[in-house]
DNA sequence: CCGTATCCTACGGGATACTG
DNA sequence: CAGTATCCCGTAGGATACGG
C-alpha cells in the first residue's frame, strides 16, 4: 500500500490549514478526534435515537456539545436528522450508510486499541519513571 | 463483534475524564486526534529519521511541537528514540512494532477517507447551502 | 422537547529566544 | 544538533439561561 506517500503529502501541504477539506485524512481526523463523535457514532450504530435519549445515555454530555456534535456528523453526512412533527417536536438521529462504513473502518483501530492497551500503559509507566 | 457495547460503556463512563488510561479507545484517540501525531507515524514508517531531517520534511510544525509530539509517540511505546553520543549529538526516531501495528490498523480508516471524501465534502456543500 | 445565546476557562499549539 | 523556557492567542468545550 503505497498510497501512504500521496497521504502525507497533502497531510504536510495541509499543516497550515489551507482550505477546509482539503486533506481527506485531515477532514477525518477533526471530525473523530473531537471529545464525542466517536462516542455518538457508537451509540448511534445500535439504532437510531431521539435527541432526548441520546442525552440520557450520554450523561457528561454538555446540550451545546450534544447538538453541535450532532449537527457536524449531520453536516458530513455521517448522520441524518429526522423532525417529526409532534407537539413537542422530536427529533430522530440515525446513522447514514456511510456511517456504518466509517464504523466498519473503525473496526481494525478499536481492536488495536484493546490488544495493545497493556502494552501503552506499561510503556508510559517505564517512560514516566525513567523521568 | 459486539464488543463495540463494552468499548461504549467504558467511553461513556470515561465521559469526565476519570484516571488517564481508563479507556483505550480514549487512549488511542487523545493521542492520534492531535496536530501531528498521525503524520509522524506516517512519516517514520518509511524509515527511521533523525530530528532534524523530520523537522525539513515538516516545515509547518513547531520545533516544539515536534519534540512533544515525538516524546509523546516514545512514551506510548510507538517511538523509540536513540541517542547517539557523537558532537554534536543525533537522535534517532523509530516507529516500534508496536507503532507498525496501529500503522496497520488505520489502513482502513484511510481507505475510508479517501473513499468518502468526495461524498463528505457534497454533503457539507448542500448542509451549508440549506443553512 | 429540542435547541440557541452568552459567558468563561483550560488547553493546544505557534513564535521566539536561550542552553548543552 | 536537539532540545527547553516563555509568552501569547485561538478554540474546544462546560455551565447557565432563554426561546419556539
Amino acid at each position: 500500500m503505497g498510497d501512504i506517500d500521496t497521504v502525507v503529502a497533502r497531510m504536510r501541504e495541509d499543516g497550515g490549514r489551507v482550505e477546509e477539506g482539503a486533506c481527506p485524512i485531515r477532514d477525518v481526523l477533526d471530525q473523530l478526534g473531537d471529545k464525542w463523535s466517536m462516542l455518538l457514532i457508537f451509540l448511534l450504530a445500535s439504532g437510531a435515537r431521539r435527541f432526548g435519549e441520546l442525552r440520557r445515555e450520554l450523561p457528561d454530555i454538555s446540550q451545546r456539545m450534544l447538538t453541535q456534535t450532532l449537527r457536524d456528523l449531520t453536516r458530513n453526512g455521517l448522520a441524518t436528522r429526522t423532525v417529526h412533527p409532534t407537539r413537542p417536536p422530536s427529533v430522530e438521529y440515525a446513522l447514514t450508510p456511510q456511517g456504518f462504513a466509517l464504523l466498519e473502518a473503525l473496526g481494525p483501530l478499536l481492536r488495536w486499541a484493546e490488544a495493545h492497551h497493556d502494552y501503552i500503559r506499561a510503556a508510559r509507566r517505564r517512560f514516566d519513571a525513567a523521568a
